[in-house]
DNA sequence: GGTCGTATAGTCGGTTCCGACTAATAGGGA
DNA sequence: TCCCTATTAGTCGGAACCGACTATACGACC
């Protein structure tokens, strides 16, 4: 199986609406906003219109009018094609199969965390532990008024994983901060 | 505060690497891979020339020699600067203290698991479940024979913080393959 | 009725990142 | 001795990504 003509998730996201119904870009662009999908995928103007070029130019996508309002330029819409349709769905399902490498900064940070001395590093995850709890609130908060306003548990269904995510390494930052207080993590002299 | 100069956290690796002894490019990607770091680290020759590079261009390190071996182009060694050692401090702490905001591949994939259809999605979870546990057990022996060693915990501190997020994702992954099973996580026909 | 903020819609140039490719040497076996 | 492979060491062109900037329309407020 040859790899992914596309890799970015931003072109996951933006198929996936398409499948809904055509839009031109900057309406992909607040449709996600509005369904707070903008943690989830990183929205950024300049690699939103490069990547609907390169769905169009692999044919997952295509323009189906061009709207002329006022006299300024024109909106493309687009609308996905069945290639697309099935490269979504099979992309979707290896995401979720097959745990890819990612390399997340805290964890780079943390493998240096000697470097800090046992006082600051024990500071500097305890203040993460409190950033971490406050994410976690607003999570809740989230989760509690859209599910109260009717919609299907399954539509915020990633924020109950970052929630659960952000909760484990919130326990760790803290098992770890006290480690370190009680002598139990020795540091060794060579940092 | 002016933003950092340099984001790329291979960089973050070749400071605190540099802060050990001085060395060219090439050493500093195979003893980071000696030490299991290319996994925390991106590790990619041309990013490598690049941030050693950019690293040079900002002062946070700088060439002490070039070394010639037979005819060959010289290798260029380098040292950190006092600045670099500094900087390296303060961008840890920050990564450490501040959480931000990153964009896994699964939590995008996880956000349209409804696409997938009931029976399809949990198949994935379960089958990103076992993949996991692999992991973990890979990381429990990669753990065992380094502290058994005689190498100190705190230089595999990462792996425990990595183990301890599986753990939790690979957990996430069962419960919720489960709710699906069992219907408790409703299914919308809109999908 | 001017102007100030906000929403709409997108452009563009630069940096960063990537990975296939090059090339020389050392070591080991037939 | 010759060849094959592994290791050392790095280059280069292109793809991806970013974010500051541009520009118009619309409503609100003084």
């Amino acid at each position: 199986m040859p790899p992914r003509k596309i890799r970015n998730t931003l072109a996951l996201a933006l198929l996936g609406l398409l499948l809904e119904r055509p839009m031109h870009p900057y309406e992909m662009a607040s449709t996600l906003r509005e369904r707070y999908k903008d943690t989830t995928f990183k929205i950024n103007p300049g690699s939103l219109y490069d990547t609907v070029e390169s769905l169009a130019k692999h044919r997952w996508i295509e323009p189906v009018e061009t709207v002329r309002e006022g006299n300024r330029p024109e909106r493309t819409v687009y609308a996905h094609t069945e290639l697309g349709r099935q490269e979504f769905v099979a992309w979707l399902d290896e995401l979720v199969r097959t745990p890819v490498a990612e390399y997340p900064k805290f964890v780079a940070a943390v493998s240096y965390l000697g470097a800090l001395g046992p006082e600051r590093a024990a500071d500097a995850l305890e203040e993460r532990a409190r950033h971490l709890a406050e994410r976690i609130e607003g999570a809740d908060t989230a989760l509690a008024d859209t599910v109260g306003k009717g919609a299907p548990r399954l539509f915020m269904i990633e924020v109950e994983f970052v929630r659960h995510a952000w909760q484990a390494e919130l326990d760790w930052a803290r098992r770890t901060a006290a480690e370190i207080r009680s002598g139990s993590l020795p540091w060794p002299d060579n940092f």
